[in-house]
DNA sequence: ACCTACGGGACGTCCCGTTTAT
DNA sequence: ATAAACGGGACGTCCCGTAGGT
């Protein structure tokens, strides 16, 4: 038996019914809580979603709280797999960096309610340990992945040496979640594709030789 | 009777004692909203933090969601003007520009919870129009002053005429929001700081001269 | 104020809201507990009959136990009231008697479901010991109404002195609420008619002179 | 194999170990049915009655309303059984009527909870299309059997010509069922015996002299 | 401005009837 | 025949936002 397991397809020959019912709570319990956060979600919600009652739902998860820490979990596998879709395509890092940002930009997020860190994030600014711990480590996790190139980028001569990888890291984060926000608002694209201009910018600045591609730039 | 100064309402010497206490409300009410969002703050948490029983609270807004609005814009009143306090102490633009990051960073947010504007932004993803409204004007306003100072800029020749200053603003504004998340999340100010660096090669690089201060940029 | 309680004009000016709602409740749950007993009717059953949700119910009953009493004691009312409408209309006992046994035929129970009575007595027969209690009061009283008409007979030489009134009443009781039974389960009119007619030979045979009507009588 | 022998199913030589088990299944579930109903009885109580597991039950019954219908036939017969033994003592029509009377008030019912019949046609009342066939077929019964005895009587010119024997059935069994209700509800043997009495004072109107035992009669 | 009443509805526990694997 | 798994749904508690009365 082959299923899809999050981002992995996984041999598993003794899945259970329960199982598989388990997972298909929290596939479509991921978009409710994504957009309307943990206390804006109710279980009734789900309730209606997976068309389960109530004794359907807790057999498989003990609290809402640790449902919707399954539904992060999955939303988070989700969006982090769509935006790292192909990045192999490029051997180059700073071209892997460019396009990183130019996927978030065109292929914002798979989970209706965007970014599942980002709103988790404020989500659970308030009590809720054990969410903020897994948006924690997913921040963490992608800026490792970013700061990995970075470095890869400084082996190989593309990246100036002086440039700290972190810093890099967290701006690309920082702006394009932040546009991310901004965006959504809006209802358009245009501070998305204004951050993703800077953020090149930034990515030639830190490049070794600038002169390769700046004459070519539009905007400034 | 209310007199708007320039960010804050001040008392007349008329009010009343009713406003007063609506004022008071207000105050109260904005933390609890910035840090829990709607759904996740109650009217009791408002009873308890102001010591005043429903009826009183309802004296005095309509509803929950008007209560909502009221604290958003005081949140944001608040905000903008911790942000924007001294701004005129600098001059030229790009230093004002220089100062509004600087100050961003340092003094992130009068209000506990965070950026109203982010915060709400998210919660209010879902339906709740009213406050998606004031959300997006906030936001509008905030790009506006800021896309003013880099025109101002270019018009001094400061700031390069091929520049767009809504990129400027949209790319400035996403980079400390998305900063300021990950910093609250990580509960350093990292990534604040490493925004600030990012954000000021970004301005040495819309400015005409490069020269003036690029040498002596430690990181590159 | 004027309201309806049950089976009585209650003049009550300080009838709050919340009164008429749980009168409302009570009228809309009685026939669902007569017809369904009290294990086959669910409070979700109670919600749909009366449009509110949990929190309105359970504010006016602390348990469903209890709102199963107010039921049947609204029932019963109801049924009491029924069958002894219009008793004065008739003056000598043995007429009452025959009044009463004829509108138990003829109006069985305005409660859909049938007697509440002989429903709860049976659904009860387990542990529920409130409803039980008021099964019991439920059947003396009507034994007692009875008894009261066959003793003023008796008084009055319209009934041989020998005959024991409790015997009477029970006898009616019994054979009216069997037959309801009967009569309910076959769909049809027959056994209450039938039961009628026996009941009323047995009036005949207590009364003091039998020739009066005795050879009427067609059936035997 | 089952054979049908009188009133009881008489285990073959050959029955098997299932079959047994079936049966043991039946004989204990009927008095928890009889006692608190269709809704009233859970498989767990089954479960624990009977010692088997839910499987266990399910090997044998394809759901609770074929278990409840098979408990409810077991007990039926056990009832007819219990009433109707020793009736061939007497021989004239009457007498077997007021021997029938005479049983039912002495041994009401070997079935805790009461006569099933009553019992379930009140249970049923709803929904349960299944059990109400049964319990009118038991009434059928039962009426049948009655006026068989009422007929063989106008045969043999014991009783009156004119009587209705239909009549004389319902009237009897009416009677005798809600008073055993009464009886039931109010732990004492009165309202049966009032029952009694009243049900002779009937037979002896119907019968042809009603000379013979009227004047040792004490109540009239 | 307080206080209480009101009805809505979320959460979670428990157990039910049924199915499945063993 | 056992035992665990499964999903349904009942019950009841708690608190929520709101409305009125005082």
């Amino acid at each position: 038996m082959r299923l899809f397991c999050g981002m992995l397809f996984v041999e598993d020959f003794t899945m259970q019914k329960g199982e598989l019912t388990r997972q298909r709570i929290v596939e479509l319990a991921a978009p409710i809580f994504n957009q309307h956060g943990y206390a804006g979600s109710s279980m009734q919600d789900i309730m209606d979603a997976t068309g389960l009652e109530k004794g359907g739902l807790y057999r498989h998860f003990a609290s809402k709280e640790e449902l919707a820490a399954e539904a992060f979990r999955f939303a988070l596998r989700n969006s982090v797999k769509t935006r790292t879709e192909g990045v192999d395509s490029a051997d180059a890092p700073l071209d892997r960096l460019r396009y990183i940002i130019k996927r978030f930009i065109e292929e914002p997020s798979p989970m209706p309610g965007g970014c599942p860190l980002m709103n988790t994030a404020i989500d659970c600014d308030d009590g809720n340990v054990l969410l903020r711990t897994l948006v924690l480590d997913g921040i963490a996790d992608w800026k490792a992945r970013l700061v990995a190139i970075v470095e890869e980028g400084v082996r190989r001569r593309e990246v100036r040496r002086k440039v700290d990888p972190e810093r890099i890291a967290d701006t690309i984060i920082a702006t394009l979640e932040g546009a991310l926000m901004i965006s959504r608002l809006e209802g358009k694209k245009t501070a998305l594709r204004n951050a993703r201009e800077s953020l090149e910018d930034l990515l030639e600045l830190i490049a070794c030789s600038r002169t390769k591609r700046g004459g070519q730039r539009k905007n400034h």
